[in-house]
RNA sequence: GCGCCGGUAGCUCAAUUGGCAGAGCAUUUGACUCUUAAUCAACAGGUUCCGGGUUCAAGUCCCGGCCGGCGCACCA
């Protein structure tokens, strides 16, 4: 079947709603206009037939006539799901309802399968998943989250740049995976014969672009990680990261609770999120307090990475977790601070003041060179973002890099490898500079109020089918 | 990776103790000049996820596999 190539589209349903609210039952506006969209529902009743047209700005109503419309009978026959292109009269029918009254129309594209049921829509998820096209047609939360994804991304992007933040991209494939702790993906690069691995963070790259002179940077990009898949984790996903030279860690927690309730205010119109049957707030400010701190009050004792590590053991041991050799204080610290605080924090906070133990990119805090000036924000009982003072002594940073070696002599695989070209890089100067990443997956969930990251993912990671 | 649950018509779902595989919507045909999930009538629609096994008889019970959901583990 050969359809048209263009269409003279020129309004929308949702204009169309506002701009002729004020016909009264009935009444013709005399004005005529081509709109287009997919067929959604279709009445016919003898001569007479009322198709709900949807475009990307809403639904409208067609009407047909068997003694006006071009090819009636034809018009009468299409099915749920295809694209038509319109051309006719803005009218509200005698029930009320505002109508492009079909003049002529023309089939755009044909829908051979159908998208679900017009009333349960689709529920099964594999089918949802694995063909979003027809989910997004079907079910108006889908099209809901995932929009509000997109705006969440527009207002990411312009508030970075509205604070002179130039975006830039850095290599997804890396010689080295570096930059957090996590297992990567690997590749073949067959042409200069080496193999590759999809990054799993950009954080490198973007601290060699501030040392190269470019003060204020960030990346909006995907990172891949290959571990488990839940109903937080997919294995690509989105990270924002963005540094500033001149700033701390303390300048960037600033920064970071402005632009996480500017974008609910973007997007949602309000910082107050009610997620899960649950509410709280984003507006800022957010109340900042330590690792220690929190983890001190949660077993009713002081502790801090300066407490014996053998005690430390003790109290991870009445919790259930097991301490591997290789972890000292701080290790031992930020896991007793996970397993007792990091569900119960529900509303916005930062946790400060990391160990050094397991912040091997950070820098030493100035009050005590065991911990680092670092933080993680929390919401809803999970990670949003993650930001520190950056450490930019090259040689701490190799002796860091060499203990992270260690640790992957002893066998963990998530531990990070020397990187020769960093050290060069830092050794050429990096100024004082904080940086930021935020799980922009993790946001989303919480804006669009979905519970599983699939849902605020348009193609989310499947396993492909056999047999 | 482990555990629990699920997979039946294109879609949403039924099917008693193991006893003829069904409905609504969609599709097809017909009626209908103001419908709103239109209505009414009729036709058609099946590898019950795949492969074995038990049984006179399996959608149902058993074993293996595939895919998904939830939980756990992993995710500094």
């Amino acid at each position: 079947m050969t359809t048209p190539y263009t269409f003279a589209h020129n309004a929308f349903a949702g204009a169309l709603r506002s701009t002729y609210a004020h016909l009264s039952d009935g009444e013709e506006s005399g004005v005529a206009v081509n709109v287009a969209g997919r067929l959604m529902l279709m009445r016919t009743q003898g001569k007479l037939a009322f198709a709900t047209m949807r475009d990307s700005s809403g639904e409208i109503q067609l009407f047909a006539l068997a003694a006006t419309t071009q090819r009636f009978e034809e018009f009468a026959k299409l099915h749920l799901g295809d694209w038509v292109g319109v051309s006719g009269e803005v009218v509200r029918t005698k029930r009320g309802e505002l109508s492009v009254k079909v003049a002529s129309w023309q089939l755009l594209a044909e829908a051979l399968h159908n998208f679900g049921d017009k009333w349960a829509g689709i529920s099964d998820f594999d089918l949802r998943y694995r063909h979003r096209e027809a989910d997004l047609w079907a079910n108006a939360s889908t099209r809901t989250s995932l929009t509000r994804r997109s705006e969440m991304l527009r207002s990411v992007r312009e508030r970075c740049w509205a604070a002179n933040f130039m975006e830039v991209e850095t290599p997804m494939l890396n010689a080295i995976p570096t930059g957090a702790a996590a297992r990567p993906f690997r590749t073949f690069h067959n042409a200069l014969n080496s193999e590759f691995f999809l990054r799993i963070a950009p954080e490198l790259w973007l601290k060699r672009l501030v040392v190269g002179g470019y003060e204020r940077v960030f990346e909006l990009g995907r990172v891949f990680r290959n571990e488990g898949v839940d109903t937080r984790h997919n294995p690509e996903f989105t990270i924002l990261e963005l540094y500033a030279a001149y700033w701390n860690y303390e300048d960037m927690m600033a920064f970071t609770e402005e632009l996480v309730a500017g974008v609910a205010l973007d997007v949602l119109g309000t910082t107050e999120i009610s997620y899960l049957d649950r509410d709280f707030s984003f507006a800022a400010p957010w109340p900042r307090r330590t690792m220690a701190e929190l983890a001190s009050q949660a077993v009713d004792e002081d502790v801090s990475v300066h407490t014996p590590l053998a005690h430390l053991a003790q109290l991870l041991g009445e919790r259930g977790v097991e301490v591997h050799v290789s972890w000292g204080a701080g290790r031992c610290l930020a896991e007793l601070f996970e397993v007792t605080c990091e569900e119960t924090l529900w509303n916005p906070i930062f946790v400060t003041d990391f160990p050094v133990e397991i912040s091997p990119l950070a820098r030493r805090h100035q009050k005590d060179p065991e911990l680092t000036e670092r933080f993680e924000s929390y919401a809803a009982g999970r990670e949003l973002s993650n930001g520190f003072s950056e450490l930019n002594d090259p040689v701490d940073q190799r002796n860091r890099f060499e203990e992270q070696a260690r640790l992957a002599a002893a066998g963990d695989d998530e531990a990070m490898l020397i990187d020769e070209d960093y050290i060069k890089a830092l050794e050429w100067g990096l100024p004082p500079t904080a940086g930021l990443g935020v799980g922009i997956d993790r946001l989303a969930m919480l804006i669009a109020g979905e519970a599983n990251i699939r849902e605020v993912i348009a193609f989310p990671t499947l396993k492909p089918l056999r047999d």
